[in-house]
DNA sequence: CCGAATCCGCAGTGATACTG
DNA sequence: CAGTATCACTGCGGATTCGG
Protein backbone atom coordinates (compact mmCIF):
# COMPACT_ATOMS: atom_id res chain seq x y z
CA UNK A 1 0.00 0.00 0.00
CA UNK A 2 1.53 2.73 -1.26
CA UNK A 3 1.17 6.12 1.08
CA UNK A 4 -1.39 7.93 -0.76
CA UNK A 5 -3.73 4.54 -0.83
CA UNK A 6 -6.30 3.94 1.57
CA UNK A 7 -6.13 0.36 1.74
CA UNK A 8 -10.05 -0.07 0.94
CA UNK A 9 -12.19 -1.08 -2.00
CA UNK A 10 -14.63 1.53 -1.53
CA UNK A 11 -15.24 4.01 -4.13
CA UNK A 12 -15.14 7.18 -2.28
CA UNK A 13 -11.70 6.30 -1.11
CA UNK A 14 -10.85 5.78 -4.90
CA UNK A 15 -11.93 9.16 -5.96
CA UNK A 16 -9.96 10.40 -3.04
CA UNK A 17 -6.95 8.44 -3.87
CA UNK A 18 -7.31 9.96 -7.64
CA UNK A 19 -8.00 13.39 -6.70
CA UNK A 20 -8.15 14.11 -3.50
CA UNK A 21 -4.76 15.46 -3.01
CA UNK A 22 -4.64 18.99 -2.01
CA UNK A 23 -5.58 21.40 -4.89
CA UNK A 24 -6.68 18.35 -7.11
CA UNK A 25 -10.30 18.97 -7.24
CA UNK A 26 -9.45 23.16 -7.69
CA UNK A 27 -7.74 22.37 -10.97
CA UNK A 28 -10.80 19.90 -11.80
CA UNK A 29 -13.16 23.12 -10.47
CA UNK A 30 -10.71 25.34 -13.66
CA UNK A 31 -10.86 22.68 -16.21
CA UNK A 32 -14.84 22.38 -15.58
CA UNK A 33 -15.27 26.17 -16.85
CA UNK A 34 -12.90 25.81 -19.79
CA UNK A 35 -9.38 24.39 -21.03
CA UNK A 36 -6.42 25.78 -19.38
CA UNK A 37 -2.89 26.69 -19.86
CA UNK A 38 -0.41 26.06 -17.30
CA UNK A 39 -0.17 29.55 -16.72
CA UNK A 40 -3.85 30.36 -16.99
CA UNK A 41 -3.86 27.64 -13.73
CA UNK A 42 -1.48 29.40 -11.70
CA UNK A 43 -2.97 32.64 -12.13
CA UNK A 44 -6.25 31.24 -10.92
CA UNK A 45 -5.25 29.09 -8.18
CA UNK A 46 -2.75 31.86 -6.58
CA UNK A 47 -0.64 30.15 -3.60
CA UNK A 48 -0.28 26.55 -5.46
CA UNK A 49 3.21 25.55 -5.83
CA UNK A 50 4.28 25.18 -9.46
CA UNK A 51 5.69 21.70 -9.06
CA UNK A 52 2.27 20.79 -6.95
CA UNK A 53 0.51 22.10 -9.89
CA UNK A 54 3.17 20.20 -12.43
CA UNK A 55 2.53 16.71 -10.35
CA UNK A 56 -1.26 16.95 -10.24
CA UNK A 57 -1.67 17.34 -13.96
CA UNK A 58 1.20 14.51 -14.10
CA UNK A 59 -1.54 12.58 -12.06
CA UNK A 60 -4.79 13.39 -14.04
CA UNK A 61 -3.24 12.40 -17.20
CA UNK A 62 -2.00 9.16 -15.73
CA UNK A 63 -5.14 8.56 -14.31
CA UNK A 64 -7.14 9.14 -17.93
CA UNK A 65 -8.81 12.17 -15.69
CA UNK A 66 -7.47 15.00 -17.96
CA UNK A 67 -4.94 15.06 -21.09
CA UNK A 68 -2.42 17.88 -22.16
CA UNK A 69 -2.84 18.73 -25.84
CA UNK A 70 -0.21 20.71 -27.70
CA UNK A 71 -2.33 23.48 -29.73
CA UNK A 72 -0.56 23.83 -32.66
CA UNK A 73 -0.28 27.31 -35.12
CA UNK A 74 -2.79 30.29 -33.70
CA UNK A 75 -1.94 30.39 -29.82
CA UNK A 76 0.55 27.93 -29.94
CA UNK A 77 1.22 26.10 -26.52
CA UNK A 78 0.11 23.51 -24.49
CA UNK A 79 -3.60 23.40 -22.91
CA UNK A 80 -4.92 21.01 -20.49
CA UNK A 81 -8.55 19.64 -20.84
CA UNK A 82 -10.67 17.31 -18.79
CA UNK A 83 -11.75 14.10 -20.29
CA UNK A 84 -14.96 12.92 -20.60
CA UNK A 85 -14.22 10.72 -17.33
CA UNK A 86 -12.83 14.04 -15.90
CA UNK A 87 -15.87 15.99 -16.55
CA UNK A 88 -17.98 13.18 -14.69
CA UNK A 89 -16.44 14.83 -11.95
CA UNK A 90 -18.99 17.34 -12.27
CA UNK A 91 -21.47 16.22 -10.19
CA UNK A 92 -19.27 15.83 -7.16
CA UNK A 93 -17.45 19.49 -7.53
CA UNK A 94 -21.60 20.72 -7.78
CA UNK A 95 -22.12 18.93 -4.71
CA UNK A 96 -19.13 20.06 -2.69
CA UNK A 97 -19.40 23.60 -3.95
CA UNK A 98 -23.20 23.91 -2.23
CA UNK A 99 -22.36 22.24 0.84
CA UNK A 100 -19.24 24.61 1.40
CA UNK A 101 -21.14 27.45 -0.23
CA UNK A 102 -23.49 27.45 2.98
CA UNK A 103 -20.38 27.79 5.07
CA UNK A 104 -19.26 30.61 3.48
CA UNK A 105 -19.11 33.81 5.59
CA UNK A 106 -17.83 37.08 4.00
CA UNK A 107 -15.13 37.46 2.62
CA UNK A 108 -11.73 37.21 4.21
CA UNK A 109 -9.32 39.73 3.71
CA UNK A 110 -7.31 38.88 0.60
CA UNK A 111 -9.60 36.35 -0.78
CA UNK A 112 -10.19 36.19 -4.68
CA UNK A 113 -13.21 35.03 -6.26
CA UNK A 114 -12.01 32.97 -9.36
CA UNK A 115 -14.44 33.36 -12.06
CA UNK A 116 -14.24 29.73 -12.48
CA UNK A 117 -15.92 29.53 -9.33
CA UNK A 118 -18.75 31.53 -10.66
CA UNK A 119 -18.74 29.91 -13.96
CA UNK A 120 -19.50 26.40 -11.99
CA UNK A 121 -21.60 28.01 -9.64
CA UNK A 122 -24.33 29.05 -11.99
CA UNK A 123 -24.69 25.16 -13.01
CA UNK A 124 -25.92 24.60 -9.30
CA UNK A 125 -28.20 26.81 -9.54
CA UNK A 126 -30.02 26.30 -12.80
CA UNK A 127 -33.04 25.36 -12.27
CA UNK A 128 -34.38 23.52 -15.57
CA UNK A 129 -38.23 23.31 -14.16
CA UNK A 130 -38.05 27.34 -14.93
CA UNK A 131 -35.89 27.08 -18.32
CA UNK A 132 -38.46 25.26 -19.96
CA UNK A 133 -37.65 25.06 -23.84
CA UNK A 134 -36.23 28.39 -23.63
CA UNK A 135 -32.84 29.09 -25.56
CA UNK A 136 -30.86 32.12 -24.42
CA UNK A 137 -26.93 32.31 -23.80
CA UNK A 138 -26.12 35.49 -21.68
CA UNK A 139 -22.53 36.94 -20.67
CA UNK A 140 -21.35 38.48 -17.30
CA UNK A 141 -18.54 41.12 -17.37
CA UNK A 142 -17.10 41.86 -14.27
CA UNK A 143 -13.84 42.74 -12.37
CA UNK A 144 -12.61 42.42 -16.30
CA UNK A 145 -13.25 39.13 -16.55
CA UNK A 146 -16.40 37.62 -18.68
CA UNK A 147 -18.06 34.25 -17.99
CA UNK A 148 -21.26 33.22 -19.65
CA UNK A 149 -24.15 30.70 -19.49
CA UNK A 150 -26.14 29.15 -22.60
CA UNK A 151 -29.43 27.71 -22.04
CA UNK A 152 -30.75 25.21 -24.45
CA UNK A 153 -33.00 22.37 -24.41
CA UNK A 154 -33.55 21.87 -20.50
CA UNK A 155 -29.63 21.97 -20.19
CA UNK A 156 -27.42 24.89 -19.35
CA UNK A 157 -23.42 24.93 -20.45
CA UNK A 158 -21.62 27.65 -18.42
CA UNK A 159 -17.75 28.60 -18.62
CA UNK A 160 -15.47 31.02 -18.34
CA UNK A 161 -14.05 33.98 -21.12
CA UNK A 162 -16.67 34.50 -24.14
CA UNK A 163 -19.28 32.46 -25.22
CA UNK A 164 -19.02 29.84 -27.67
CA UNK A 165 -22.06 31.41 -29.98
CA UNK A 166 -22.75 35.37 -29.79
CA UNK A 167 -24.59 36.28 -26.70
CA UNK A 168 -28.30 37.28 -26.66
CA UNK A 169 -27.17 39.64 -23.42
CA UNK A 170 -23.92 41.21 -21.95
CA UNK A 171 -24.85 42.43 -18.24
CA UNK A 172 -21.75 44.38 -17.08
CA UNK A 173 -21.51 44.19 -13.53
CA UNK A 174 -19.84 47.63 -12.00
CA UNK A 175 -17.24 45.90 -9.19
CA UNK A 176 -17.65 47.52 -5.76
CA UNK A 177 -15.74 45.03 -4.07
CA UNK A 178 -14.84 41.07 -4.26
CA UNK A 179 -18.13 39.95 -6.64
CA UNK A 180 -19.03 37.22 -4.98
CA UNK A 181 -22.08 35.36 -6.81
CA UNK A 182 -24.51 36.86 -3.75
CA UNK A 183 -23.66 40.11 -4.71
CA UNK A 184 -24.01 39.30 -8.72
CA UNK A 185 -27.25 37.95 -8.51
CA UNK A 186 -28.78 40.82 -6.74
CA UNK A 187 -27.01 43.35 -8.94
CA UNK A 188 -29.22 42.03 -11.57
CA UNK A 189 -32.49 41.39 -10.09
CA UNK A 190 -31.73 45.13 -8.87
CA UNK A 191 -30.85 46.02 -12.16
CA UNK A 192 -27.75 47.70 -10.96
CA UNK A 193 -26.35 46.40 -14.09
CA UNK A 194 -25.25 47.76 -17.77
CA UNK A 195 -27.31 45.83 -20.10
CA UNK A 196 -26.81 45.34 -23.95
CA UNK A 197 -28.48 43.14 -26.05
CA UNK A 198 -31.92 41.86 -25.46
CA UNK A 199 -32.32 43.27 -22.19
CA UNK A 200 -35.98 41.76 -21.56
CA UNK A 201 -33.51 38.17 -20.54
CA UNK A 202 -32.60 40.13 -17.66
CA UNK A 203 -35.65 39.28 -15.99
CA UNK A 204 -35.50 35.87 -17.51
CA UNK A 205 -31.68 35.01 -15.88
CA UNK A 206 -33.03 35.40 -12.39
CA UNK A 207 -35.81 33.20 -13.02
CA UNK A 208 -33.97 30.67 -14.40
CA UNK A 209 -30.98 30.98 -11.85
CA UNK A 210 -31.47 31.12 -7.98
CA UNK A 211 -30.61 29.21 -4.98
CA UNK A 212 -32.09 26.28 -4.35
CA UNK A 213 -36.21 26.38 -2.68
CA UNK A 214 -35.78 25.14 0.80
CA UNK A 215 -37.49 21.42 0.72
CA UNK B 1 -3.82 32.96 5.41
CA UNK B 2 -2.50 29.93 6.92
CA UNK B 3 -1.37 26.76 5.49
CA UNK B 4 -4.86 25.07 4.82
CA UNK B 5 -7.00 27.98 3.64
CA UNK B 6 -6.84 28.22 -0.06
CA UNK B 7 -7.19 31.99 -0.21
CA UNK B 8 -10.53 31.78 -2.30
CA UNK B 9 -14.06 32.64 -1.69
CA UNK B 10 -15.46 29.46 -3.26
CA UNK B 11 -17.31 27.23 -2.05
CA UNK B 12 -15.64 24.21 -3.14
CA UNK B 13 -12.41 25.59 -1.81
CA UNK B 14 -14.42 25.91 1.82
CA UNK B 15 -15.82 22.76 1.71
CA UNK B 16 -12.25 21.47 0.79
CA UNK B 17 -10.82 23.34 3.65
CA UNK B 18 -13.38 21.83 6.26
CA UNK B 19 -13.08 18.08 5.11
CA UNK B 20 -10.78 17.81 2.75
CA UNK B 21 -7.83 16.94 4.69
CA UNK B 22 -6.59 13.34 4.75
CA UNK B 23 -9.02 11.38 5.67
CA UNK B 24 -11.59 13.76 6.30
CA UNK B 25 -14.57 12.32 4.23
CA UNK B 26 -14.02 8.62 5.03
CA UNK B 27 -14.51 9.51 8.45
CA UNK B 28 -17.39 11.17 7.43
CA UNK B 29 -18.77 7.97 5.09
CA UNK B 30 -18.02 6.42 8.75
CA UNK B 31 -20.41 8.68 10.70
CA UNK B 32 -22.82 8.70 7.92
CA UNK B 33 -23.70 4.81 8.28
CA UNK B 34 -23.67 5.47 12.16
CA UNK B 35 -22.59 7.38 15.62
CA UNK B 36 -18.74 5.34 16.04
CA UNK B 37 -16.85 5.58 19.04
CA UNK B 38 -12.89 6.55 18.65
CA UNK B 39 -12.05 2.86 18.84
CA UNK B 40 -15.22 1.95 15.83
CA UNK B 41 -13.24 4.52 14.07
CA UNK B 42 -9.69 2.87 14.31
CA UNK B 43 -11.36 -0.73 13.17
CA UNK B 44 -12.82 0.81 10.51
CA UNK B 45 -10.21 2.83 8.89
CA UNK B 46 -7.11 1.05 9.56
CA UNK B 47 -4.26 2.72 8.96
CA UNK B 48 -5.46 5.97 9.66
CA UNK B 49 -2.69 7.25 12.64
CA UNK B 50 -4.79 8.00 16.05
CA UNK B 51 -3.47 11.76 16.13
CA UNK B 52 -4.54 12.41 13.03
CA UNK B 53 -8.06 10.57 13.80
CA UNK B 54 -7.98 12.80 17.05
CA UNK B 55 -7.42 15.73 15.24
CA UNK B 56 -9.89 15.37 12.18
CA UNK B 57 -12.66 14.47 14.82
CA UNK B 58 -11.92 17.77 17.31
CA UNK B 59 -11.61 19.84 13.87
CA UNK B 60 -15.22 18.48 13.15
CA UNK B 61 -16.32 19.37 16.36
CA UNK B 62 -15.17 22.93 16.07
CA UNK B 63 -16.84 23.30 12.80
CA UNK B 64 -19.71 22.02 13.80
CA UNK B 65 -19.93 19.00 11.54
CA UNK B 66 -19.40 16.16 14.01
CA UNK B 67 -20.44 15.89 17.94
CA UNK B 68 -19.38 14.61 20.66
CA UNK B 69 -21.63 12.67 23.10
CA UNK B 70 -20.69 10.91 26.37
CA UNK B 71 -23.25 8.05 26.46
CA UNK B 72 -24.60 7.53 29.76
CA UNK B 73 -25.08 4.20 32.20
CA UNK B 74 -25.28 1.35 29.44
CA UNK B 75 -22.41 0.64 27.52
CA UNK B 76 -20.57 3.94 28.60
CA UNK B 77 -18.16 5.86 26.35
CA UNK B 78 -17.94 8.29 24.05
CA UNK B 79 -19.42 8.56 20.82
CA UNK B 80 -19.23 10.42 17.57
CA UNK B 81 -22.28 11.73 15.40
CA UNK B 82 -22.57 14.02 12.39
CA UNK B 83 -24.88 17.12 13.19
CA UNK B 84 -27.47 18.25 10.54
CA UNK B 85 -24.85 19.91 8.72
CA UNK B 86 -22.59 16.90 8.77
CA UNK B 87 -25.28 14.87 7.46
CA UNK B 88 -25.99 17.62 4.21
CA UNK B 89 -22.12 16.20 2.92
CA UNK B 90 -24.00 12.97 1.94
CA UNK B 91 -24.91 13.90 -1.30
CA UNK B 92 -21.10 15.29 -1.45
CA UNK B 93 -20.10 11.62 -0.19
CA UNK B 94 -22.44 10.08 -2.56
CA UNK B 95 -21.28 11.71 -5.85
CA UNK B 96 -17.74 10.96 -5.32
CA UNK B 97 -18.29 7.35 -4.57
CA UNK B 98 -19.88 7.00 -7.43
CA UNK B 99 -17.45 8.42 -9.50
CA UNK B 100 -14.80 6.80 -7.86
CA UNK B 101 -16.98 3.60 -8.37
CA UNK B 102 -16.44 3.31 -11.88
CA UNK B 103 -12.77 3.94 -11.16
CA UNK B 104 -12.74 0.54 -8.84
CA UNK B 105 -11.06 -2.36 -10.51
CA UNK B 106 -10.47 -5.76 -8.59
CA UNK B 107 -9.92 -5.25 -5.34
CA UNK B 108 -5.68 -5.10 -4.74
CA UNK B 109 -4.37 -7.17 -2.16
CA UNK B 110 -4.96 -6.38 1.21
CA UNK B 111 -8.27 -4.26 0.56
CA UNK B 112 -10.62 -4.23 3.04
CA UNK B 113 -14.60 -3.28 2.24
CA UNK B 114 -16.10 -1.37 5.18
CA UNK B 115 -19.20 -2.27 6.04
CA UNK B 116 -19.96 1.24 5.93
CA UNK B 117 -19.02 1.91 2.05
CA UNK B 118 -21.68 -1.31 1.74
CA UNK B 119 -24.30 0.49 3.35
CA UNK B 120 -23.51 4.14 1.66
CA UNK B 121 -23.58 2.80 -1.34
CA UNK B 122 -26.72 1.73 -1.40
CA UNK B 123 -28.15 4.93 -0.91
CA UNK B 124 -27.10 5.44 -4.06
CA UNK B 125 -28.28 2.55 -5.62
CA UNK B 126 -31.83 3.22 -4.67
CA UNK B 127 -34.52 4.07 -7.10
CA UNK B 128 -37.37 5.79 -5.69
CA UNK B 129 -39.24 5.13 -8.45
CA UNK B 130 -38.93 1.55 -8.22
CA UNK B 131 -39.75 1.77 -4.80
CA UNK B 132 -43.18 3.58 -5.16
CA UNK B 133 -44.98 3.14 -1.68
CA UNK B 134 -43.29 0.62 -0.74
CA UNK B 135 -42.17 0.08 3.21
CA UNK B 136 -39.76 -2.95 4.46
CA UNK B 137 -36.42 -3.57 6.01
CA UNK B 138 -34.09 -5.56 4.91
CA UNK B 139 -30.98 -7.05 7.11
CA UNK B 140 -27.76 -7.90 5.15
CA UNK B 141 -25.34 -10.35 6.53
CA UNK B 142 -22.05 -11.12 5.23
CA UNK B 143 -18.44 -11.24 6.86
CA UNK B 144 -19.28 -11.44 10.32
CA UNK B 145 -21.17 -7.69 9.86
CA UNK B 146 -24.41 -6.75 9.73
CA UNK B 147 -25.96 -3.57 7.55
CA UNK B 148 -29.68 -2.82 6.84
CA UNK B 149 -31.36 -0.77 4.69
CA UNK B 150 -35.26 0.15 5.41
CA UNK B 151 -37.49 2.03 2.52
CA UNK B 152 -40.69 4.22 3.28
CA UNK B 153 -42.21 6.62 1.88
CA UNK B 154 -39.78 7.00 -1.03
CA UNK B 155 -36.92 7.29 1.17
CA UNK B 156 -34.20 4.89 1.90
CA UNK B 157 -32.42 4.73 5.05
CA UNK B 158 -29.34 2.49 5.39
CA UNK B 159 -26.97 1.78 8.13
CA UNK B 160 -23.85 -0.42 9.62
CA UNK B 161 -25.17 -3.47 12.24
CA UNK B 162 -28.90 -4.19 12.86
CA UNK B 163 -32.02 -1.84 11.41
CA UNK B 164 -33.55 -0.01 14.05
CA UNK B 165 -37.03 -1.74 13.71
CA UNK B 166 -37.43 -5.45 13.46
CA UNK B 167 -35.96 -6.58 9.53
CA UNK B 168 -38.64 -8.19 7.49
CA UNK B 169 -36.42 -10.20 5.52
CA UNK B 170 -32.66 -11.05 7.03
CA UNK B 171 -30.05 -12.18 3.98
CA UNK B 172 -26.63 -13.97 5.09
CA UNK B 173 -24.63 -14.07 1.77
CA UNK B 174 -22.10 -16.63 1.99
CA UNK B 175 -18.51 -14.99 2.16
CA UNK B 176 -16.18 -16.13 -0.59
CA UNK B 177 -13.35 -13.78 -1.03
CA UNK B 178 -14.02 -9.80 -0.17
CA UNK B 179 -17.85 -8.76 -0.37
CA UNK B 180 -17.74 -5.89 -2.80
CA UNK B 181 -21.14 -4.49 -3.34
CA UNK B 182 -21.49 -5.98 -7.14
CA UNK B 183 -20.46 -9.28 -5.93
CA UNK B 184 -23.74 -8.86 -3.04
CA UNK B 185 -26.24 -7.70 -5.49
CA UNK B 186 -25.22 -10.67 -7.64
CA UNK B 187 -26.05 -13.06 -4.67
CA UNK B 188 -29.06 -11.93 -4.12
CA UNK B 189 -30.59 -11.85 -7.88
CA UNK B 190 -28.59 -15.11 -8.28
CA UNK B 191 -30.63 -16.41 -4.86
CA UNK B 192 -27.21 -17.91 -3.63
CA UNK B 193 -28.13 -16.30 -0.51
CA UNK B 194 -30.09 -17.81 2.94
CA UNK B 195 -33.19 -16.25 3.27
CA UNK B 196 -35.38 -15.70 6.50
CA UNK B 197 -38.57 -13.80 6.81
CA UNK B 198 -40.44 -12.58 4.06
CA UNK B 199 -38.78 -14.33 1.02
CA UNK B 200 -40.53 -12.81 -1.67
CA UNK B 201 -38.97 -9.67 -0.61
CA UNK B 202 -35.58 -10.69 -2.18
CA UNK B 203 -36.75 -9.99 -5.81
CA UNK B 204 -38.12 -6.40 -4.72
CA UNK B 205 -34.82 -5.50 -3.03
CA UNK B 206 -32.95 -6.01 -6.75
CA UNK B 207 -35.89 -4.23 -8.43
CA UNK B 208 -35.37 -1.30 -5.88
CA UNK B 209 -31.19 -1.38 -5.62
CA UNK B 210 -29.37 -1.47 -8.86
CA UNK B 211 -26.70 0.30 -10.19
CA UNK B 212 -28.47 4.04 -12.45
CA UNK B 213 -29.63 3.20 -16.30
CA UNK B 214 -27.84 4.69 -18.41
CA UNK B 215 -29.17 8.14 -19.74
C1' DC C 1 6.68 34.69 -22.26
C1' DC C 2 5.35 29.56 -21.49
C1' DG C 3 6.07 25.25 -19.13
C1' DA C 4 8.05 23.45 -16.31
C1' DA C 5 12.40 21.10 -13.06
C1' DT C 6 15.06 21.80 -8.82
C1' DC C 7 16.11 22.90 -4.15
C1' DC C 8 15.19 23.83 0.68
C1' DG C 9 12.55 24.41 5.15
C1' DC C 10 8.61 23.04 7.33
C1' DA C 11 3.89 21.49 8.45
C1' DG C 12 1.00 17.52 8.21
C1' DT C 13 1.22 12.77 8.26
C1' DG C 14 2.52 7.83 9.55
C1' DA C 15 3.95 4.72 13.03
C1' DT C 16 4.51 3.51 17.56
C1' DA C 17 4.68 4.06 22.46
C1' DC C 18 2.46 5.51 26.33
C1' DT C 19 -1.21 7.20 29.70
C1' DG C 20 -5.70 8.48 32.39
C1' DC D 1 -11.73 2.84 25.92
C1' DA D 2 -10.19 7.22 24.48
C1' DG D 3 -7.11 9.43 23.57
C1' DT D 4 -1.87 12.18 24.13
C1' DA D 5 3.22 12.18 23.12
C1' DT D 6 7.06 11.52 20.42
C1' DC D 7 9.75 11.22 16.40
C1' DA D 8 10.92 10.12 11.55
C1' DC D 9 9.31 11.03 7.07
C1' DT D 10 7.35 13.12 2.99
C1' DG D 11 4.41 16.06 0.59
C1' DC D 12 3.74 20.86 0.36
C1' DG D 13 4.89 25.99 0.21
C1' DG D 14 8.00 29.23 -1.55
C1' DA D 15 11.65 30.65 -4.34
C1' DT D 16 14.79 30.24 -7.93
C1' DT D 17 16.41 28.52 -12.21
C1' DC D 18 16.20 26.67 -16.78
C1' DG D 19 15.05 25.20 -21.57
C1' DG D 20 11.93 26.04 -25.70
Amino acid sequence: MTRREFGQHCGLARALELVGERWGLLIVRELLARPCRYTDLLEQLPGIPTNVLSARLKEFEAAGIAERRVTPAPQRGVVYALTPDGEQLEASVLALAVWGAAHLGEPRPGDIVPTSTLAVSLRALFDPGAAGGLTATWEIRTAGTALYAAVAGGRVATGVGRPPSEPDLIMTIPVEKVPTMGAILQAIAGRTVELEGRTELAETFTRVFHPPRAA
